[in-house]
RNA sequence: UCCUUCUUAGCUCAGUUGGUUAGAGCAUCUGACUGUUAAUCAGAGGGUCGCUGGUUCAAGUCCAGCAGAGGGAGCCA
């Protein structure tokens, strides 16, 4: 077969009238489906590049059956052929072969994707072959974007990509349960005088796991470098099952020091609006699909959310608006206690019909690091919650002064000798910052439409399941 | 972890108050068709009804336990 650069079928559609028609091209890709008669054959071509397929036309006269045989739906060949405008509707350009090398066969009897469409529920038991279908091809796609715009967003305002460890032998970001990490031999460890398992022989001569967070050697970072963010790798420990859970995923976690709460929500906002932006100029073609086939409103929702501003509102307003609304939660609503799912999905679903930010949440359901109101009652924490997925951004401003830190770590059992470093910081040159925490695939969730968590990270880990 | 629903062909599902040999669509295989668009048409093959035990003359169907999956809740991002 004549040795030609391959061209991605993204290049082709886009660009087929300045390649040229009458030109020869080399693609390379898995079949879709192959489709025909005695005289012709149609192949269609997926190479991951695009959403699109590109029907390959094969005239049977010039290749043998041996071959063709060997072309069913998840096979693998490269074309070589020339590029001509299809007489035929549907698409604009195809691909007339020439020559065919079959790189990879699909046992047709046992490839377990076909042609037409398989509950997410079955693709989720074949995570490894899910990327070549078009859900999972647009999904990866806008992750990839979504990444990329992450970085680019942080770049462009200033920020630093800070990289926290994974590894943490702090056990003190009050974040929920976490994975022990050890080489200890895990049946005969070695033990203390009192019995208790001795970490000092531990690789890092202590109990070490796998980080909850980044936040508090993220903090560490912004009282150095004003802006920081990560965007890492995070693990939870808890039996969660449910389609807004996973125990490994992605978080991103701005740092910013001489930021207050309001910065902090201004940023937030901005930061949340100038994704879904760039989804929509630059994932177009995939959010079509998904709007098509999975959550027919997704566009227009995207859409509504870039263009109109969120509601900020405290806490204390918000269990007043609960209580006056005469809807019938099935737990109660009181001041003092955390707001609930069905709560947070009244005031974004049906009160306000857009994104929320609740601030000024009771100190005692919050966590020990967030700046103290002067009621003595609040912090200054916020939670923006979005329609569908809830809580996808939790933040705050950070306390700086090193005696009411302190306090607050004593009066919640912290041990301050396990964070020492931390509280260095407001020991030296403190200054008010603030931050947050996104969930990646929260944020995917919302961009692609899908419904599970599990379907927007390539390989998710949840309890009783780490396969691929 | 709690509540709840589900598990029948490769996939998606039907299967009546328990009653002969468990069905359909798609997929697969064979054949037909000169340009198809999830091609179409004709035919064929394909089942330990999730697993274990129980009730019954008789269980895909009723009961119990176990396993897996979905939805809701909690924890949170």
């Amino acid at each position: 077969m004549e040795s030609l650069k391959r061209t991605r079928i993204a290049e082709v559609l886009r660009n087929w009238q300045a390649i040229g028609a009458g030109n020869m091209v080399n693609l390379k890709g898995w079949v879709r489906t192959k489709r025909g008669n005695k005289n012709v054959a149609f192949i269609a071509l997926n190479d991951g590049s695009v959403i699109h397929n590109i029907q390959i036309v094969v005239d049977l006269a010039g290749f043998d059956e041996a071959t063709m045989k060997l072309i069913t739906t998840g096979s693998c060949i490269s074309v070589n052929g020339i590029l001509v405008e299809s007489p035929g509707q549907g698409q604009a350009v195809e691909l007339q072969a020439k020559e065919i090398e079959v790189y990879g066969t699909a046992d047709p009897e046992t490839y377990p994707l076909q042609k037409k469409g398989h509950t997410l529920e079955f693709l989720r038991e074949i995570a490894h072959l899910r990327p070549r279908t078009n859900t999972f091809g647009a999904v990866l796609r806008m992750r990839h974007a979504m990444s990329f715009a992450i970085h680019k967003y942080f770049n462009d305002n200033g920020f630093y990509y800070l990289h926290t460890p994974i590894v943490t032998g702090s056990d003190a970001e009050g974040a929920g349960a976490m994975f022990r990490v050890t080489t200890l031999d895990a049946k005969n460890p070695p033990l203390t005088e009192t019995g208790e398992v001795d970490y000092t022989q531990d690789f890092f001569g202590k109990a070490t796991n796998l980080t909850v967070s980044g936040q508090l050697e993220g903090e560490l970072g912004a009282l150095a470098l004003s802006n920081i963010y990560t965007f890492g790798p995070t693990f939870r420990a808890e039996n969660s099952n449910t389609p807004r859970h996973l125990a490994e995923f992605w978080m991103i976690e701005p740092e910013m020091a001489f930021h207050d709460i309001n910065d902090n929500m201004d940023l937030a906002e901005d930061f949340l609006k100038y994704l879904v932006k760039y989804a929509l100029d630059n994932c177009m073609d995939d959010l079509e699909f998904l709007t098509k086939m999975y959550d027919n409103e997704l566009i227009d929702r995207l859409k509504f959310v870039v263009e109109n501003d969120f509601q900020r509102l405290t806490y204390t307003e918000a269990v007043e608006i609960l209580k006056a609304s005469g809807q019938k939660f099935e737990f109660p609503v009181d001041w003092g206690t955390d707001l609930q799912s069905e709560h947070e999905r009244y005031l974004v679903e049906k009160h306000f019909l857009r994104p929320v930010i609740l601030t000024n949440y009771p100190k005692h359901i919050k966590a020990f690091y967030m700046k103290q109101n002067d009621d003595g009652k609040t912090v200054r924490a916020m939670d923006v919650l979005f329609p569908r997925i809830g809580e996808i951004i939790g933040g705050s401003q950070r306390e700086e002064s090193l005696e009411k830190l302190v306090t607050r770590c004593r009066e919640m059992e912290i041990p301050e000798k396990d964070i020492w470093w931390y509280l260095d910081t407001r020991r030296f040159g403190t200054a008010p910052h603030a931050g947050f925490g996104l969930g990646f695939e929260r944020m995917m969730l919302f961009v692609t439409g899908m419904a599970n968590i599990r379907d927007v990270i390539p390989f998710p880990r949840t309890p009783q399941n780490a396969e691929f």
